[in-house]
DNA sequence: TTGTAAGCGTTATCAT
DNA sequence: ATGATAACGCTTACAA
């Protein structure tokens, strides 16, 4: 392993001292021409380039940022990394990924880790409930810029970003209603605040309209989203319509696992999704679009969740004594086949 | 903010040294009983954390590895990221993901910014042929441990994670053949090394087998793996199957997102699939797995092809002098419906 | 315009 | 077993 060359060395061939150097490099106070170009030339012979952790070290500012995820397969995930990543790779800032399989234990240490690491900043994706809730969040956003997305809890002051899943699911329900559809159930997962929220949002709609004063039907079946979930979710709607003599006409579904396991199911009892029964899904990832029956779906516009994401960090990074701010993004139906 | 206490305050507090304070840290040096105990409350009261920046430096050892890769929403890709974060996250190391959309430019500028922030290590997915050819790499991995999966050029010492495309084609084509198919065409996208590997070896065995001594049938599309893929190759197998009257009756495709767009042609033209023409795909990414038709593939293993890499990357920085290694993987077929 | 020297928060070396 | 002190590689007053 060849030796690294240092801002010492560079200086002592170009016969200045280090801070001159250091002024060539950062371009922060004059530097006489002539001198300049002798430290470039030894900078270029030496192939020298600036340690960043020591720059760090005494700026106080590593350039550097957290992202705090459960998983990265996730095409959910995956897709709001891609936004933030999309935001940050021109600031020229780097980013560490940290995992945290949805664990509250791991999510914290990471967390620590990131703070140890002086990062000059942290986007959490999902956060566990557990966490936001205690105020732990609270507390790190006053220490350092963080930004929550996707998750909340009332009363806990941080940055989020955050959908208007409210607004989304009524807007699904609308069309349905539009399309002519009174019998709509609901396909949810176990637990989650996001499933919690549409649900809640589902059985008004229902009140609202007046359609089922049962309280409509809810599905649900074990967590997820990923190949599982969509057997799971196959299972449950064959299990509810029976001998096809379905109970409800239109299904509005979490997310687009499901729905596509919802569509699954409908094709095996020879309904014509579109027709006789509508499945919609939530999310927008290329499930809903690849499915051999393009699936409707709400768009969550996962990327731009990333990028505003990581706009609103870079703004508290900028200037951290401000207030926080909750910002709520909009979503779109995508009306396809189903 | 909050001032972060440091380990000047700590020893302060604890009424001993800065020295007596690192050494109750790193449990390196023997510390009595009741020193440690009285360093232990300071911390504790204080809650110090240690400055890893600082720690970096002076050690010159960061405790940190980067990840450079095309893309991070890429279902390939995203796999050997999680397979390296599985194998990474227990040796309490932090990761810095880079990505380059593939452009070789920057590939080496985010190759650049690694370097600096003094990782310990790096893995790269996918390497740009042009930076593996110019050397680059080779003179990296002599600086600093470095690995590169499913990327590789003759002559270029590195140390390699690979998957034995070849082995894996041959795989396929063989069992085309047992399954009594004579007319296997072959369907790529425009430039990869990888495509070309897998070419090369499909025209070598139609050879060997004596098939279609013009050389075969070779179906080409532009570059990719996203959606828009699955759009092209089902035109192009529309187009070279005709009105159904098709010139082969098995086709290997060189990853799932083609497999599936030749799957719809093959439907559309109502064609079998798996008795009237068989198609295969590779990776066995979810898109092959989750299809309406699941589709036969070749597996890439990607979440091991990852671990690997990182296992062999810890390797190297355990013991950095040791001579490269070029690490072949196993691929294996999974029969599906196809 | 440039040099000197202090300082960032650790660990490492050398005394004691 | 513990404390001084140098060092890591850089930036930044302060002086010249």
């Amino acid at each position: 392993m060849e030796h690294r060359s240092t801002i010492q060395e560079v200086a002592k061939r170009a016969g200045v001292s280090n801070s001159t150097v250091s002024r060539v490099l950062n371009k922060n106070y004059p530097v006489k021409e002539e001198t300049r170009k002798r430290v470039e030339e030894a900078i270029e012979a030496l192939q020298f380039k600036p340690n960043l952790l020591a720059r760090s070290l005494i700026q106080d500012k590593s350039h550097t940022i957290g992202i705090l995820t459960p998983s990265i397969e996730n095409l959910f995930f995956s897709q709001v990394v891609k936004g933030i990543d999309r935001h940050t790779r021109p600031q020229d800032y780097i980013t560490f990924l940290c995992t945290t399989d949805g664990d509250p234990g791991n999510e914290r240490r990471m967390l620590d880790t990131l703070l140890n690491r002086s990062v000059d900043g942290i986007i959490v994706i999902d956060p566990q409930t557990e966490n936001v809730k205690s105020g732990l969040y609270e507390k790190v956003g006053r220490r350092i810029p963080l930004v929550l997305v996707n998750g909340w809890y009332k009363g806990v002051d941080c940055n989020y970003v955050l959908n208007d899943e409210v607004a989304g699911a009524v807007e699904a329900l609308g069309h349905f209603l539009r399309e002519g559809h009174r019998r709509i159930a609901f396909l949810r997962g176990n637990r989650s605040h996001s499933y919690d929220v549409k649900e809640e949002a589902y059985r008004e709609f229902l009140a609202e309209e007046g359609l089922e004063p049962k309280g409509g039907q809810v599905l649900r079946i074990a967590d997820g989203n990923g190949q599982e979930t969509v057997e799971q979710a196959r299972r449950a709607v064959r299990e509810a319509l029976g001998d096809r003599q379905g109970t409800f006409d239109a299904l509005l579904c979490c997310n687009d696992w499901m729905a596509l396991g919802a569509l699954r199911a409908v094709r095996e009892l020879k309904l014509v999704p579109g027709r006789e029964i509508s499945i919609m899904g939530f999310d927008n990832t290329l499930i809903s679009e690849i499915a051999d029956i393009p699936i409707s779906t709400v768009d969550h516009h996962m990327t731009r969740l990333g990028q505003t994401a990581a706009q609103r960090l870079f703004e508290v990074i900028g200037e951290p004594k401000q207030k926080t701010r909750k910002i709520i993004m909009q979503t779109d139906l995508v009306i396809r086949s189903t």
